[in-house]
RNA sequence: GGUGGAGUGGCUGAGCGGCCCAAAGCAACAGCCUGCAAAGCUGUAAACCCACGGGUUCAAAUCCCGUCUCCACCUCCA
């Protein structure tokens, strides 16, 4: 395993070695499915996709577990707002993540839990923090069970602060904490809150806090220590210190690796809803087709600052249509695709030598665009056998990174059929006023083409036509 | 106040001690090809010294020190 990853906790690259040879188990910090999905949310998923996809290339069994936050505050205030019942609004904005996940390429985790589904563990995993002196029941007598942060010495390990260097939580007292940096395990029910949005409990009827159902999840599914552990930037504080806090304290060695995606600006800005220039995956799906927006998406560095403004699709649409026009080209040389049952095998070792470098996927990127221009020289010259293997190193190296091209085989609707059967008899009309040099009524056959989106493209052998 | 990240061509964005007189894509220009285009290839220009000023080194975009600017996080956040 020559991989590399950039740990955060260690702040290093770390030769990334599976705890079980040939297993690698991630746990992901999913959404809270409190509003519309963003570029942001899909990013990061999209992000661990392409390490899922890298890992599984290399022959490793992938269990991946990216949770569903479907309660906390600002699902029950937006349900209260649009008058549903949060666990209906949860539900619904649930189905649109995975909609746009699906849309694409971001294949479903091995498993996907919903915090209101671990419950139980939480409860057993706030009893066994009490029980060991790491959290406590608030002195106001309220079901809130609070971690006592300065208990636990190595609270700070994962973002190396110092409790004493943070700046203090305002109105810790009016709560019942003890310590301003302490953090709650368990929220009491307030009066106006919904019935169903508690549970009772050993400490009194409330609901989870925001930190312990990743820690229950985590290790309900992958053990109580697993290989990796991934979510975006803004979550590694106070979030993923605080789980690690809350796992460490109850004896779990928790992540072995800890991944951090990078956030989105939009034109510089941070994305804010009260900037109001949220980019939702849906504004994305609406300028570019999917392909393009995972294109994008992979642009930066996964863990570098990934700028969206105008534009930006219209380049990677091009980028891929560049890609596209040459896999169309081999095809119609007679390029023959031959991926074994090894994607590995069949990719440049520049390509496995970028994606093995903390999942360089822009250098990756490179290395395929370079394989193109090889592949499209061998075309001019002729020489089919390197046609094949550029085409069969690019049609591999788009399956690692999860680019589906879908691009138009032959016709195969009655419209595709139809439109065909239109376009070939202009075709064949300007080819025949070309041979006949009347070159007025072969351009404006072409213009005419043109002005409806479709490209001509005169081959040596043949006119190929697309839709733009 | 604390913690972390960034400043590279017209744009996006890699590289993070010698292979860098700096990848790749987009945009531009020229040549080849074409009746002309498109597509493709080739080449050119584009980063004056890779924010600025010092330093270390045989060698620095890459390491160190200082300065400036920007961004993120410090209990809502992908």
């Amino acid at each position: 395993m020559s991989l590399s990853l950039f740990d955060s906790k260690s702040q290093s690259l770390r030769s990334f070695e599976p705890i079980v040879a040939g297993q690698v188990g991630i746990y992901l910090c999913g959404p809270t499915v409190q509003g519309l999905p963003h570029v942001g949310h899909l990013r990061s998923a999209l992000v661990y996709d392409q390490l899922r996809r890298w890992l599984e290339a290399k022959g490793l069994a992938v269990t991946l577990v990216r949770n569903i936050t479907d309660i906390d505050d600002k699902v029950l205030e937006n349900a209260k707002a649009t008058g549903e019942q949060w666990w209906a609004l949860a539900y619904r904005f649930e189905q649109e993540f995975n909609r746009v996940y699906q849309v694409v390429g971001i294949a479903a985790p091995t498993y996907e839990p919903r915090a209101t589904g671990a419950i139980p563990e939480m409860i057993a995993l706030i009893q066994k923090l009490i029980e060991r002196g790491f959290a406590y029941q608030a002195d106001d007598g309220s079901a809130n069970v609070y971690f006592a942060a300065g208990k636990w010495a190595n609270y700070g390990e994962l973002t190396n602060q110092r409790i004493d260097d943070m700046a203090d939580d305002a109105d810790a007292e009016s709560r019942g904490k003890r310590a301003p940096h302490d953090f709650a395990l368990w929220k009491a029910h307030k009066v106006g809150d919904a019935d169903s949005a508690a549970w009772n409990t050993p400490f009194g009827l409330g609901r989870p806090g925001w930190h312990i159902e990743c820690s229950a999840m985590a290790t309900k599914y992958l053990g109580s220590k697993f290989d990796i552990h991934g979510g975006g930037l803004d979550l590694r504080f106070p979030h993923h210190e605080n789980e690690l806090a809350q796992s460490g304290a109850a004896g779990d060695e928790f992540a072995n690796f800890w991944l951090h995606n990078g956030l989105v600006n939009v034109a510089g800005q941070k994305m804010s809803k009260s900037l109001g220039n949220s980019i939702f995956a849906a504004d994305l799906l609406a300028l570019a087709r999917p392909a393009a927006v995972r294109y994008y998406l992979g642009s930066a560095h996964y863990r570098s600052v990934l700028d969206y403004h105008e534009g930006v699709l219209d380049e990677a649409t091009a980028a891929l249509g560049r890609i596209e026009t040459f896999l169309a080209r081999a095809d119609r040389a007679g390029a023959k695709i031959a991926i074994g049952n090894s994607l590995l095998a069949a990719v440049p070792a520049a390509f496995i030598a970028a994606m093995d470098a903390d999942l360089a996927v822009p250098t990756a990127l490179a290395v395929l665009h370079d394989t193109v221009r090889d592949g499209n020289s061998a075309i001019d010259l002729a020489n089919l056998s390197d046609v094949s293997a550029a085409a069969t190193s690019v049609r591999a190296m788009l399956a690692v990174l999860g680019i589906d091209l879908d691009m138009a085989e032959a016709p195969t609707s009655g419209n595709e059929q139809a439109l065909d059967q239109l376009i070939q008899g202009l075709i064949s009309e300007r080819n025949a006023a070309r041979a006949a040099k009347d070159f007025a009524r072969s351009d404006a056959i072409r213009d005419q083409l043109k002005a409806a989106g479709i490209t001509l493209e005169d081959a040596a052998e043949s006119t190929y036509w697309s839709v733009n």
